[in-house]
DNA sequence: GGGATTCATTGATGATGGTCAATATTCGGG
DNA sequence: CCCGAATATTGACCATCATCAATGAATCCC
């Protein structure tokens, strides 16, 4: 289970609680501190906007290097840490690698800051 | 102009833009990134949740050591990024501090992910 | 099969971040 | 005016992070 799918079973866990004393628990805390801290440098932002917007919703690292003037290894970087955060998912095709968004997980994250 | 206001002032003037090439500038991106990395901490978070959720939406310091069990220097750091971050504002009475969500702020948060 | 291409991994380095102990500051009360 | 309480600030320490150069792994094409 990756960290986008901790954060919807605890957050669904937390929808009908009259909200106890720790009002937010420190597991559920850190489950949305996880997803947020890869939402939190802006050229993973910006590796989030390419993909969304690219054709079919996809993109493979050789669009993504370019445009954020960074190097190859960096892009693959952050692109590990996304898809590790379960907002992006990696699909290999050939000798390319797409990178597309995962449905919801960017909503979940939004909810994650609302439902504080 | 804490970064919240400027994060509100890059999403208005994308809002009816037609996408150029660079979707998400790299000024817009770390404007987000800087809200975002205040959030990305499990004991931010939840001292945001208790001051939300406290009488008056609002809470002293005294009030936020002891549930996360930590020292008082480090409750008062945590608070200070929130504060620069536009998250949270600061009203002194007396001898204490009293710490109360800035309007709009969490949703203006939430936003800049859902508008990537 | 060999070379070229695309991407991931490793290791290193400088920067940033979270935490605490100690100290400073500000304010109310006697 | 001085004392005690509440909070902020400073300095230090260790961990994490973002980045790059170099290398490795997988795939396609001739």
């Amino acid at each position: 289970m990756n960290a986008v799918q901790a954060l919807e079973t605890a957050t669904a866990d937390a929808c009908c609680a009259p909200a106890a004393r720790p009002l937010l628990g420190a597991e559920d805390a850190q489950d949305r501190a996880r997803i947020l801290k890869a939402l939190s440098d802006p050229n993973r932002l910006r590796l989030l906007s390419i993909v969304k917007s690219g054709d079919g919703g996809e993109a493979c690292v050789c669009d993504l290097t370019e445009p954020l003037d960074l190097g190859q290894p960096t892009v693959s970087h952050h692109l590990k840490i996304l898809v590790d955060a379960g907002l992006l998912s990696r699909e290999k095709r050939g000798t390319w690698a797409y990178y597309s968004l995962v449905p919801g997980a960017l909503e979940a994250a939004s909810e994650s800051i609302l439902a504080l």
